[in-house]
DNA sequence: GTCTATAGGACGATAGAC
DNA sequence: GTCTATCGTCCTATAGAC
């Protein structure tokens, strides 16, 4: 149906990336015009709200890449266990190979953007409950006990955005292959 | 023996807080000058190199706040599981009362600055190796054997870092208090 | 050491022709 | 839908009087 969006998906992706790895500030316009090819004219024709809309619509763009990236991962084995932690190699894998290119999806958003626009900080919030709820149904799902999958799902969330982080700051994925070691004995 | 440099300390208490809650890109020089109450003329003379310096210099101040505060948590009980977790109950303590008034240290100028600046990237990479150590000390001086007390904290500094984070950007203290909870099972 | 004024550039956003 | 020109604002940084 709709096959003439060229235009502004290729005004997100551009946006989505450099968002992730340059943040919200350092990003301007004109650099997204330039690179993606766009015409200035045509971004606030599609984004008549400016840089927050684009923003935000980059961000869900990143959020619904990196759940299904998780929910992918997740479904690799029936065992939470094993499955979280190939997850996390995987990402860890990823980091590895692309190094800094990836940035810190949502986190670079979420912490510049939070406190400025609730838009914005409503789709963080958005984004990171759902990744904890694609923990959380996996654990349930393994037999779990409800409080205690939700728990979990949180803090299995927290571990994988610090250790993304820290990884991402120290330029080593030994974060996330520490953090995946641990995973046995959280769950067991 | 230095008891006139206030102006130059007042500089730097209100640039750390300002880059912390508002991150490096959306804090501007002049609005540190103005919050300080110091001159601008004065800012140039106390940090020839501009806006990079002085974020460095803050995020040393930050970075040391930080580390005397966990290094203090830790210190409150000879066990390690009791110490950490009264150490992240107070974090989430704290940030229950003062809301966003703390932002997120470390990370947010880490996200912003680690891509574009050597200086800082240093600065964030030795804060962060910093905050490890005293998570690894403590568990040496409890008897842990030393590989293990080094990947632990690793881990303890990841799920902190990521814990704080989310609860910042949740605006709920939930993720601190579930990651103190799961203190326990890691360590046992 | 302090202060003011200002250079010089980038930014977000808009207007209006096509 | 596209494109260009431009406005007003903010930024970092500097120059030079005091």
């Amino acid at each position: 149906m709709n096959e003439k969006e060229s235009t502004k998906d290729k005004i997100i992706k551009t946006a989505s990336r450099l968002f992730q790895i340059q943040g919200y500030h350092a990003t301007g316009l004109n650099q997204i015009i330039k690179e993606s090819g766009a015409p200035k004219g045509s971004l606030y024709y599609h984004f008549p709200d400016g840089k927050e809309q684009l923003a935000l619509e980059s961000l869900q763009v990143t959020a619904k890449f990196v759940l299904n990236q998780i929910a992918e991962g997740l479904q690799k084995s029936s065992d939470p266990v094993i499955a979280i932690q190939s997850l996390i190699h995987d990402m860890a894998e990823r980091f590895e190979k692309e190094g800094y290119e990836g940035g810190v999806p949502v986190a670079s958003i979420a912490l510049e953007t939070s406190l400025i626009s609730e838009p914005l900080r409503n789709a963080c919030q958005s984004a990171y409950g759902n990744f904890q709820d694609a923990f959380t149904q996996k654990l349930l799902s393994s037999g779990l006990e409800e409080k205690r999958a939700i728990e979990l799902g949180i803090v299995m969330n927290s571990m994988l955005e610090g250790a993304f982080l820290l990884s991402f700051t120290m330029g080593d994925s030994q974060p996330l292959r520490m953090v995946a070691k641990q995973i046995p004995v959280l769950l067991k």
